[in-house]
DNA sequence: GGTCTGACTTAGAGATGTCATAGCCAGGCA
DNA sequence: TGCCTGGCTATGACATCTCTAAGTCAGACC
């Protein structure tokens, strides 16, 4: 099989460490349910308004409720008041940075069930606005190769570095 | 705000139309669960034995089992007989094509997390083999134009054409 | 034949996710 | 003042996920 990550260096053997705080299992804490990703999926769609997501998503307003607040505190989405003329003052969640960049993963997933999940007649692809060529979640090196799966590798990281947060 | 796809066509405005058939959450149909990605994730890394996931991903056996049994009935993974001298016959787990190209997945939500979850004090990075360069998820276009989130466009796909399924 | 081991399965319980229904509350409007 | 609406909150029920503990079962080995 060559679909599997290759290890180096101290992670190999793999049976030699464990996956303590794997980076993968803490993002799903933050986003694992199912009503967590439809919330997302409308984000990125656009919405802003409570009654946008929770009848988009045809979620029940107590989750749309839950999951917007969960979402707000973990600093996926920030509220912002808004006032439409002759109405009260309300709010508006918007993706932050943190939240926006999600959007690979749900653009991976979109594209595997368009390819793989039988019942999806989905009618709906993403484009590149300009180009019009369709647009994928693709593994590549910062040199810019595309990266088959058994060209990966899994290392110990040379130097923690990390880029400020917002 | 520039984190929004932009819609075009019959899809725009939103509210005319509804996710019915939405491709991403069929996915997440199939692997919703926290135990579904930790299995996958052991497969990647090249567990192929029920002892090596329930290990791994410490996971209790029973989900071990159910999951396995599940993500091979989904035809993410497939079972194949081997035989160790001295030993009766067992299965091996391995990842099928659709199983594989998951990856794209995993690797989004895990560079996410390395990103920011406070938390994980992962150790661990991906790499090109052979260039050594670090690998990301990213969004290209069929133009191989690196595609960032306000140049997406949601367009109603102009044909349906899918390649053949294993 | 009996024991042992790896690979599961069964049973029961607690936590979490989701739902439908109903209620609350602020503020605009009559 | 009182009604109405959008945006939530509260409650209780049900399904799902996961766990621990215990049991099953096939085949290798003695």
């Amino acid at each position: 099989m060559t679909t599997t990550i290759q290890m180096t260096g101290v992670l190999d053997p793999r049976d030699d460490w464990t996956a303590d705080h794997c980076p993968m299992a803490e993002a799903l804490d933050v986003v694992r349910t199912r009503s967590a990703f439809l919330i997302l999926r409308e984000a990125f769609y656009g919405a802003t308004r409570f009654e946008e997501f929770a009848e988009r998503t045809e979620l029940s307003e107590p989750v749309t409720a839950a999951r917007l607040q969960e979402l707000t505190a973990e600093g996926i989405l920030e509220r912002e008041p808004y006032r439409e003329p002759g109405q009260r003052t309300r709010q508006a969640y918007r993706l932050t940075d943190k939240g926006s960049e999600l959007l690979p993963v749900l653009v991976a997933l979109m594209q595997w069930g368009d390819r793989w999940q039988q019942d999806s007649g989905a009618r709906v692809e993403l484009r590149h606005r300009g180009c019009g060529a369709a647009v994928t979640a693709q593994l590549r090196c910062a040199d810019d190769h595309p990266v088959p799966a058994d060209e990966l590798e899994l290392a110990a990281r040379s130097r923690r570095r990390r880029s400020a947060r917002s």
